[in-house]
DNA sequence: AATGGTAATGAAAACCATTATCATTAATAA
DNA sequence: TTATTAATGATAATGGTTTTCATTACCATT
């Protein structure tokens, strides 16, 4: 597995090497749209590819998101979960969570609204309470079609 | 301190006796500003109150959650914290987490914009997903004024 | 006020997600 | 190819939270 990939060079840069276990990782969450804990990723692969540790899951996890290709989501209940950030502009999203079932539903309606009102939101905070915003969060919590 | 309580009535309907830890637990949450873990929350009592057991904070909060007198927060890193759920409807707020050294700051401007966007997003939602939305929440992280 | 049924408590152990340790392996530059 | 050193994986350790269980204390009923 020593082939050119899209993402070697993102590793590169950030003085991390291109190796196996993190080609596995990461090609696997690009391919799934589900929010995976870290076992359970590990799980998933384990049929394929059994060497690949448990620690050594996490510890790409850790490094995906640091190089900003995976979101690291942390949900009151349960384990992390993580998914693939998409590089397309237009594919930010938001979650809903049943609060019954667990149930993890993406949307990304109102992003235009949303838009506005964090723009507006991080210019004002940042000269009342002088804080420099990097990235917000937004989640509804109720319960879904199944659970009401 | 069997003396009526303004929320011995939120126990009695929850089916939940009203004690003397949970008293305690609560009152003390009312009077602080801050978001306290439950190790902190305990140790805080601790001097006063060298009775109650930390497992007892842990499940008085947890009840308190859901009787809907506390929040619970999880942010990524660390444990959860938990915040005495005000009254007033316009003390209703969000937070901005510091990435570097973890402070939290309670923010509630914007409170109209946001009701809009919430309420929008609802509505659609609801229809869209057949999801009924029961609570929402929104952060922003960043730097803070000494991290910057 | 006394009683009894049962929820609540607290100490200890268990649980579980995550992190640290460390000997071994493998990616990269020379 | 070789040397350097980051990455790996098995294992143990950590830390927050939950479970267990014997004891205590609410509180509805006498
Ligand atoms: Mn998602
Ligand atoms: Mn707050
Ligand atoms: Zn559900
Ligand atoms: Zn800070």
């Amino acid at each position: 597995m020593h082939s050119p990939h899209k993402w070697r060079h993102r590793f590169r840069a950030n003085v991390s090497r291109w190796t196996v276990p993190r080609e596995i990782i990461l090609d696997f969450l690009s391919r799934t749209s589900k929010h995976m804990s870290a076992k359970e990723i590990y799980a998933s692969l384990y049929r394929m590819y059994p060497g690949i540790g448990l620690t050594t899951v996490y510890r790409t996890l850790d490094l995906l998101v640091r190089i900003g290709l995976i979101n690291k989501l942390t949900f009151g209940d349960g384990p992390s979960r993580y998914e693939f950030k998409s590089e397309k502009k237009n594919e930010h999203h938001h979650h809903l969570l049943c609060t019954k079932c667990g149930r993890i539903i993406d949307y990304n309606d109102f992003m235009g609204e949303e838009l506005k009102l964090t723009k507006k939101t991080e210019e004002t905070l940042a000269k009342k309470y002088n804080f420099k915003v990097q990235d917000h969060n937004i989640e509804f919590y109720g319960l879904c079609e199944k659970c009401q």
